[in-house]
DNA sequence: ATGAAAGCGCTAACAA
DNA sequence: TTGTTAGCGCTTTCAT
């Protein structure tokens, strides 16, 4: 393997300074058009390509920003770091994705290993695992730009751009009683985590505000998932008095609740069913899945420009902003009651 | 912001050297218990993190492999990726995802920023612009692995893992012939690909072996999206002999095909349509989706031991493999053709 | 407009 | 077992 060419090769080529080499090719102002147009025709020649860690080791800038979510594999992720990405290549920036798999430990792994390889600044969504938020601590005190989106943690004094989740879940149980259902149920997770919280507390606003009892039976705290849908449906199913709709906590555990009321003949809109993000495949499962759009993309176009915002200062923390953005209820079949 | 610890801290405040410091920190043998003890301790005391830019530099390894796909929106990619990362951590690489989202453009970027950041090696899976691979080339040049999966080239002597595409366009079609089907469409893409053109030399040849006619206007070539199979299904239920069975490029093509097809009522498995890919919805949509699985864990693991296998030798070129995964098919409703 | 030189944080060959 | 020292390739201050 032949050495690879840096700026020396050019330099001695040219018969100049490193230096020299180094401001023509970074566009530096003060150099003569001539000089600048050799260097640059030499780099070519020489097939030259710039060792972007010993740039970064020196000037301790990499343009590179990590980014951690739960899974790549979910839509709307996918959707918020395809927007991140988007909105920071003009800058110059460039994106590097650590999935959690919604473990801690993982998660733990990712703030280390990005913090190690020098990354810019983090945006991160945290793992439902998530309780003690040190690990992120450590961020803010390189004083490195951390921007938390969707689920974030309130105790982290930081920016974060976030869904009025509280509205979402008031949104999505109005919307059924809009529709007629009456006795409504909640399939959620256990974990204490703040956006899922918040939907339950505008779960129960609704209910209250239309004079409908709060009925602790009909909250299954459990996992989200496919699976964890199906064993909810059933265990509400089951109730004496069973509901006459179910508010999953996303769209997976949506799709496994409509499974199960399928397989016991209770195909929505018999009874209602509503999730949450706005998957790719709600639109295409029968009955399509009504569901709460999140915005992912504006979401990650909010994130960038945040990030923009605090490498630009110097003290990225000195104005913490908290946009919340709107959720939007998607009316499909699975909550087209019919009137009865 | 306080400056960071480094080795130099960690070696003033023990009085010993850099150089015992940092081999005590990465495990050198030569190194007395009570040091390394010593030098851990402070470590962490001084709340020490290693930067590793500066060892990367220095060493010439940055432990970090970069991942080249179309979409990460793909459940297909994701999954490959999944296990990609899940091959590699015990050894200590991580892996950096770049997406092209099927441009060239993007993908000769993709490759000059994960060089630039001096990435330890490059899996790659091409756009579907992709014609000339002389990006891909310079990684090579450098002695650096590079590994093809799944949208490969032959122009490129490096290693691939793919799935086998001419069985698996087969193994479609037959599967379509023994439900009963005689009449089948095939909706793929313009771009010329390799596994796409094998899957059109599978389908032709099965139905060769069936003794049914090749016509070429069953044959649509557009592009692979929800989009272009609603357009290929329209356009192939049009003609005056209509096909009872369409094969389509991808799962979203496939979906855009159902999607049609109810509208003008000629449901599956009426008509049967079967995908590939095995995307996560494709069992959940009604009817639910035969398709072909192409294993992307398989193709994941093989691309992760393939890897670490290339960089332990000297030259990762010396013994080229090509792993050919076999295709599965992955009966459901949509090509359960009653009997007439 | 250009050059000289120090140094970013770490590793490793050579010495002791 | 530990220390000395020379870089890795680049940026940047200070001269000129």
């Amino acid at each position: 393997m032949k050495k690879k060419t840096t700026i020396y090769d050019i330099a001695k080529e040219l018969n100049i300074t490193v230096s020299t080499v180094s401001r023509a090719l970074s566009g530096f102002p003060a150099i003569s058009d001539t000089t600048k147009k050799a260097v640059v025709e030499m780099a070519k020649k020489l097939n030259y390509s710039p060792n972007r860690l010993a740039s970064a080791l020196k000037s301790g800038k990499t343009h590179i920003i990590g980014v951690i979510v739960p899974s790549v594999q979910a839509y709307f992720f996918a959707s918020i770091i395809h927007c991140i990405e988007d909105g920071l290549k003009d800058s110059g920036y460039r994106v590097i994705i650590y999935q959690s798999n919604e473990s801690v430990e993982n998660e733990i792994n990712g703030v280390r290993t990005l913090l190690e390889a020098q990354v810019d600044g983090i945006m991160a969504s945290m793992s439902l695992e998530t309780q003690d938020v040190s690990h992120f601590a450590e961020i803010i005190k390189q004083n490195k730009p951390l921007i938390l989106f969707d689920r974030v943690n309130a105790e982290l004094n930081v920016p974060t751009v976030t869904l009025d989740d509280y509205r979402a879940g008031y949104m999505a149980t109005q919307h059924l009683i809009d529709q007629g259902y009456k006795k409504i149920a909640l399939v959620t997770t256990v974990h204490q985590i703040k956006i899922f919280n918040d939907r339950l507390k505008g779960y129960k606003a609704a209910l209250a505000d239309n004079n409908l009892p709060i009925n602790d039976d009909y909250i299954v705290f459990g996992g989200l998932s496919i699976k964890d849908g199906r064993f909810g449906a059933g265990k509400l199913m089951r109730m004496e008095n069973k509901p006459d709709a179910i508010l999953a906590g996303d769209d997976f555990t949506a799709l496994g609740v409509i499974k199960k009321l399928k397989e016991i003949n209770e195909t929505p809109p018999e009874v209602g069913v509503i999730g949450f993000a706005n998957e790719s495949f709600s639109a295409y499962i029968t009955p399509n899945l009504s569901t709460i759009d999140q915005h992912p993309a504006q979401m990650g176009t909010e994130c960038a420009k945040m990030f923009l915002k605090m490498v630009g200062q110097e003290n990225p923390y000195q104005d913490i902003q908290h946009i919340v953005l709107d959720p939007t209820v998607v009316e499909r079949q699975s909550t087209g009651k019919l009137p009865s």
